[in-house]
DNA sequence: TATTTTACATACCGACTGGTATGTTTTCCA
DNA sequence: TGGAAAACATACCAGTCGGTATGTAAAATA
């Protein structure tokens, strides 16, 4: 019967799978309205489970938080960023590329909803030490992997050797949650558009001459 | 007597002046918690006044909030920026000085709860169209105060001409943003200083050779 | 295969919070 | 000066939301 095989496959199991799933959904109600703005109640409603489900697999609000940074935040910019950067040839280049051409690359949500990353580190980070040391473990991370590049870029002879490539990743690491922020409070494409083109000239004023 | 004297004292009534207070309040509790986070209890009880006081002067929590960018927030940029920018006879240096000294001009606060404006900018602009308006008002102010700085320095000789100030101004504010952000995320006066610093070398290329 | 443990679903609670209804005291004005 | 309107205070309500207690079926284990 049909209600036989609805029921059997319903009642699987896969935990890690259901967990994950929360994981997103969580993910996608911060990335959307904030961790304080986040709603247990329509986290559950997307993924079709339940608080049962939910309080299995997390104690609390809190530490839902804390697992969408360290499993699924952390996660994405190392897909974004480490590896394409690792794994560029020509590193400032991609770098200049990635920041000329946001919009593109990250979709047009980055100009709506702006830089998850950049987010929630604004929204909680003064407010719990918690989420803030685990933000900052995502922006060490990819701090280290822009100086990366940069360094790299040093050594291959494209930009210039006197500068401090941390100091200059952290600039440009700012500059880029700004530009996407002005971006965000404008709801405007072309203001990210303005913004990243501005920062791109920066960084070819910086090649070797 | 002295019950009298003190009873009397509290039911002085000036309407203006327990608005303006229930403002200030509110946007120090938005300043430190968010829009969504701020609870009019708290403001209330920072005041002394009750919820008589409060739904008399404003309909509800939300034209607070508006009234909050209006009134208070909007006449922040004003004095903070605006004065100081059309009163200055070197608009370039005093900017440049402005954005090498944030710490010691804002306050430390600056680094520990991040920019009031940037702060409710990004928490409410995707969520909430009358916030995302009116902020969208002060940082067009914001931007065309530093544009029109940009373009007095142009005139004196002091900027390169070949400039694009409104696209300067912009690039400016989000970068500030950006790194009072950064500075806010890692809880670092000092960070704030080096992504300042790297800012202002920036502005000081682009003066005229 | 029997039993324990895991992985959920269901129902419910209590605190919080924005908002309201009503009362009371000033202030203003005719 | 007396009454109306403004400026508050007090008490209370209703919905929301994180969290819990309990039940039940699947999966692991012995």
């Amino acid at each position: 019967m049909n209600t036989v095989i609805e029921s059997k496959h319903r009642l699987e199991r896969k935990p890690d799978k259901t967990r994950r799933l929360i994981l997103e959904a969580a993910y996608q109600e911060i990335y959307h309205h904030g961790y304080q703005g986040m709603r247990l109640d329509v986290v559950l409603s997307a993924t079709g489970l339940t608080k049962g489900a939910l309080y299995h697999h997390f104690p609390n609000k809190q530490a839902l938080g804390y697992a969408v940074v360290d499993e699924v935040i952390y996660g994405l910019v190392q897909q974004l960023w480490t590896q394409p950067l690792a794994a560029s040839e020509e590193p400032l280049g991609t770098l200049i590329h990635f920041i000329g051409h946001i919009g593109e690359i990250f979709g047009p949500d980055i100009a709506t909803y702006g830089c998850p990353v950049n987010n929630l580190a604004q929204e909680m980070s003064p407010i719990d030490e918690g989420f803030r040391i685990r933000l900052d473990q995502v922006y060490l991370k990819w701090r280290g992997d822009i100086q990366q590049a940069l360094e790299r870029a040093q050594r291959s002879g494209d930009l210039r050797g006197d500068l401090n490539c941390g100091h200059l990743a952290n600039f440009v690491l700012a500059s880029i949650s700004g530009c996407i922020g002005a971006a965000k409070n404008a709801q405007s494409l072309e203001q990210l558009q303005n913004c990243g083109a501005m920062l791109v000239d920066y960084l070819q004023s910086l090649r070797t001459p």
